[in-house]
DNA sequence: GTCTATAATCAGATAGAC
DNA sequence: GTCTATCTGATTATAGAC
């Protein structure tokens, strides 16, 4: 093998290795649970030796955890800030758009962290308390502020963002019942759009706010 | 003890026993789903001998099944059946609040079916599937005739079901993060008002089907 | 029906040679 | 960085006395 194609910086391999054990430990966790979840079938996704997994991460928990910091910091990225100014059809529609299709590109993690709050959020719990509060106070606020606006209905903004929550992440944490009633094995393109624009029209108007032009979608 | 106090006929500690099983079962089942669940922690729930449960269920497997299958049937004793000559907001308005109520009355039921669809249903998987099947052909039929009739717009029957499956459990599911987001520990009667009043107004206004009175409801 | 061993297995984690 | 061997602890399930 040239040397040219040997990694040549400091860490490389590690780097390397670590992504391989991430994504596999990613798809034993979501299929498995954490305490379904054995190092063994992650060093065997891997490629690498049982004992390797120990070289990169400490222990099973570690592993899990970082998984957990990584889907929530995925999660973070994928939804933009709010503010009153803008137009709820606009936000809520490409809110709905974004978590559908974050559903559907990534069924595992949406799973792995179903799982965890399942159990009570046992591992991620204050965590997660300290980032969301804020966030959903915004959110909160936000749509409040379209209420008293007149832009849309009284609803609870919690119940409305929980109702978006829910139906979204639906498609991945429970994508096997979802598609035994299809009767699909996979999710394709059009069952992308039938989704998000189901979605879309029925809490869109549920709520009294005026679509956007087509186009805009 | 008098002889009057001790159970008389034949079998009734038995059946005693089972239902102290189960009910320790089904705590231990939802918080920890069925991989972290021990036989030796449902033993002390139901104040018993670790060894003593295999006198009553001959695996850790099959008392979980047991429970699932109860957990089904409850499911369907809970929600009549439906027709194409009733009324649309009367029905789903009916199962909205029919299924909150399950929701907020049987968290631990909702959690064990939810882990279990979560990891692909490997034990419910074939059970589930017959009996689903017809369940679901008679609902979308009977939604897509009301479409037909001009009594509701025309949204994708599956999705919508869907979406009332989700929003629902997911107060159950999600109990930790619904409770930890509005600042409480426990459901109140408001909360259920709140929840099924929210969901209602959205889904069926979402729709386009026209709220009974308030009285109906 | 109950309960104290105990057998058998499995999996997390580490030691230490290479 | 990798991998074999091993230690340790936990847990399922059973045997068999009471």
């Amino acid at each position: 093998m040239a040397i040219a194609s040997l990694p040549s910086k400091t860490g490389q391999i590690r780097k390397e290795n670590e992504i391989l054990i991430l994504a596999a430990a990613e798809q034993e966790f979501a299929d498995r649970g954490f305490d379904g979840a054995v190092m063994g079938r992650i060093a065997k996704r891997a490629g690498l030796a049982r004992a390797n997994i120990y070289y990169y991460f400490n222990s099973r928990e570690q592993l899990y955890w970082r998984l957990l910091k990584n889907i929530v910091a995925k999660w973070n990225e994928s939804f933009p800030d709010i503010n009153r100014e803008d137009d709820p059809a606009n936000i809520l529609g490409a809110y709905i758009k974004a978590k559908v299709k974050f559903s559907l590109q990534n069924p595992a993690a949406s799973k792995i962290f179903a799982g965890e709050i399942l159990r009570g959020a046992p591992i991620i719990g204050e965590y997660l308390e300290d980032l969301y509060g804020n966030w959903l106070r915004g959110r909160v606020d936000v749509i409040e502020a379209w209420i008293q606006a007149g832009k849309m209905d009284r609803v609870d903004p919690h119940h409305l963002i929980f109702m978006i929550w829910s139906t979204t992440q639906h498609y991945a944490d429970f994508d096997f019942q979802v598609k035994a009633a299809l009767g699909k094995d996979k999710y394709t393109k059009e069952d992308f759009h039938k989704i998000t624009s189901t979605l879309t029209h029925i809490i869109l108007k549920g709520c009294g706010i005026k679509p956007l032009e087509d186009a805009a979608l």
